[in-house]
DNA sequence: ACTTTATTTCGATATTTGTCGAAATATCAT
DNA sequence: ATGATATTTCGACAAATATCGAAATAAAGT
């Protein structure tokens, strides 16, 4: 994964509305939920929560699908899997992450 | 893991910029780098460089020491396995992420 | 075709962010 | 104390973001 899609994906994610909401979808699973239904839960208007949709569906974390006049959103697991490998493979890039450990590098 | 402190972490880790300088310090490990030598690898002012480390070290993913006219830097590997341990956490509260297929191959 | 429901786009505005240069501060050497 | 080096704080400004309500669009039912 290149920096700048990394960058991208946590910014999406680096927001408290944001972030609860890609929770709220995880948590809804495969099943999904309509965005009205994301709506009502989080209290804000509509359009701001159709540009926060955005950004997160831009950056591929979350997926929608019509179905009829609703719109289903889905967590999207296997970016979600993608941004926590870029992760853990850069944060241990030259060191060793797991606490207990402190000196293995050869 | 709080929702909200997971937030800020990844928020100061979304800029390309930040993340940039986060990266650099992974890869410096246990020896750190001293701010001069992050701006001039960065090739932005001293000001600008001294606001993006102030995110970075204010939710505590990245720590300062200073020695003597210098302050070293590095990056602060628990909290950094904290935000992993959160997202993977969530993102598989409901569902199952397996990174076997993803990554794990060997 | 018209109406209803669901969502987005548009326009406006307040807040936050990123950036810089200049001035201030901190630490050490002389 | 004075000077040198390293970094931060202080304004200042442009750009991006979050927010809303109103109007526009999409899809389906009547």
């Amino acid at each position: 994964m290149k920096l700048e899609q990394a960058a991208k994906q946590l910014e999406a994610l680096g927001s408290p509305t944001r972030l609860n909401l890609y929770l709220m979808l995880v948590r809804a699973g495969d099943a999904g939920k309509p965005v009205g239904s994301l709506q009502e839960k989080l209290g804000i208007a509509a359009s701001t929560l159709s540009h926060h949709l955005h950004r997160l569906v831009s950056t591929g974390l979350v997926t929608q699908e019509r179905q009829a006049t609703t719109l289903i959103c889905r967590a999207n697991y296997p970016v979600m899997n993608g941004l926590i490998g870029f992760l853990a493979d850069e944060c241990c890039a030259d060191a060793v992450c797991s606490p207990s450990e402190e000196e293995a590098a050869a």
